[in-house]
DNA sequence: TGTACATCAGTGAACGCGCGTTCACTGATGTAC
DNA sequence: TGTACATCAGTGAACGCGCGTTCACTGATGTAC
C-alpha cells in the first residue's frame, strides 16, 4: 500500500525512511515559511514527510526540539554566509562590512523560514542553550569584523567596538525585519537601503567611505 | 455565586459587565505579555475577565478581531508618544529626532504587549486594513519629522527623505526588537545605544550633532 | 554462507486537552406610553 | 409613577477539530558465530 518509489528530496528505502530527520527539517522549514514558527505543528510535519505522527519522536524529544534544531541550523548557515561576505578581510574593511550587511539582508529574504525561527521564537517554550550559543557566535563574528575597521578611538568618543557592532546589527536586523513583514508599501529596495545606511553610519564614525 | 464587588480595572454591575470590551483588551494585553500574540487565546481572555467563553463574540467577530483591535490601539498610542517626543519641532531638529528615537525604544520596552502585537503578527490570520493604515500613519509622522531636518540634499547624494526615514526607522526597530528578545547578554542600554547610533548616523548625513 | 538475535526506526491507535465558534437561552436595561 | 416590551449583553452547554504525546507493537537491518 505504501509508496516505495523515492520522492524528490526524500530517500525512503522500504520500511525505514532512510533520512527522516532531514525530511522533517525540510518539512518544518516549508511549514514555517507558510505559517510561521508558531503555526507549525509536529503532526503536520510528519504528514509532510509521509510518516506517522509518532515517528518524529525517534529523532526529537519535542516539538520544540525540532524548532531549536532548525534555529541552530539557521544560525550556522547565517554565520557561514556572513563569513563568506567578509571574505577574510581581503577587501578594504568598509566595503567588506557593507558586503556583510548585504549578506544579512539576503539571508533574511532568501531563508525566511530560518530567519523567522531564529528571531521569532521569543515566546515559544524553553530556549535551547545551543540556540543562545549559536546566536552569540554570529554576533562575535560581527564584532571581530568591526575590530578590523581603521577607527581612531581617541577621537570618536565612548564608542566601543561592541557598541558599534550592536548598532550595525540593529540597523541590519531592523531593515531585514521591516521588509520581511512588508511593513511599508513603498518600493524601496531593502538591500540598497541598508548598504546606504551602513555607509552613512560609517561616515558618521569618521571613516572615509 | 458570582462576585459582584467591583475589581480593580473592571467595572461589573450585575448581570451585565459594564465594560467588557475594555476588560477583554486588558486581559489580552496581559496574556500577550506572558505568551506572545500567538499564545494568546480568546477563551482564556474571557476567563480572565470572568465571563463566559461566548461573551467576547458580542464585541468581536473573531479572535483575530481582538488582536487587530489591540494592534491598532498600540499604533495609536505609539504615534502619540512619538508625537509628544517630537514636541512640534520646538527643539532643534537633531535632538528632537533623538528624543523620538528614545520614545520609540521606551514604547517597545514599556508596552511589550502592544509592540509584540504590532510587529509580531505577520503570520496571524488576515491583517486588518486599519492595521496597515495605522502603521503607515506612524511612518508618515516620522517622514514629516525628517523633512524638517536642515539637510542639504544637493550634497548628500541620492538620499530621499523617505529613505532617510526608513533608515532611522530600521535602526530604531532593530534596536528595540533585539533588546526585546534579549538577544545579547551584554549589558548595554538600548536607549543609549540608539541615541548614540542616531547621532552617528545624522553626523554621517552631514548634520552638526 | 546461513542462522539467531539484538537493535533500530518505524506503525497506528489512543489519550486528554484546550481552543474557536455556534446555539438557544435569559436576565438586565431603557424607553414609550 | 407604573407597566409593557424591545433590545442589549450576557450564559452555559455543546460541537468538531487538531494537536502533542504515549504506548505496545512490528518490520527491517546488521552483526556474531
Amino acid at each position: 500500500m505504501r509508496d516505495r518509489s523515492p520522492e524528490p528530496g526524500f530517500c525512503r528505502r522500504g520500511y525505514h525512511h532512510g533520512n527522516l530527520k532531514e525530511a522533517l527539517r525540510a518539512a518544518a522549514r516549508q511549514l514555517i515559511l507558510e505559517k510561521g514558527p508558531h503555526g507549525f505543528s509536529l503532526v503536520e510535519a510528519a504528514r509532510f514527510a509521509k510518516v506517522s505522527p509518532a515517528a518524529p519522536y525517534r529523532h526529537y524529544k519535542n516539538r520544540n526540539g525540532l524548532l531549536m534544531d532548525i534555529a541552530q541550523q539557521g544560525f550556522n548557515l547565517f554565520a557561514k554566509r556572513l563569513q563568506q561576505a567578509w571574505a577574510n578581510g581581503t577587501l578594504d574593511p568598509v566595503s567588506a562590512l557593507q558586503r556583510v550587511a548585504e549578506a544579512y539582508i539576503a539571508f533574511a529574504r532568501q531563508e525566511k523560514a530560518y530567519y523567522a525561527t531564529m528571531f521569532g521564537t521569543a515566546y515559544s517554550g524553553e530556549i535551547n542553550e545551543q540556540f543562545r550559543e549559536s546566536g552569540n557566535y554570529a554576533f562575535q563574528m560581527l564584532t571581530d569584523m568591526v575590530a578590523q575597521l581603521p577607527l581612531d578611538f581617541s577621537g570618536t568618543g565612548p564608542n566601543s567596538i561592541e557598541e558599534i557592532s550592536m548598532q550595525i546589527w540593529a540597523l541590519s536586523h531592523g531593515a531585514a525585519t521591516l521588509f520581511a513583514q512588508n511593513v511599508s508599501e513603498k518600493n524601496i529596495d531593502p538591500l540598497e537601503l541598508l548598504t546606504s545606511a551602513v555607509g552613512i553610519y560609517l561616515k558618521g564614525l569618521g571613516l572615509k567611505v
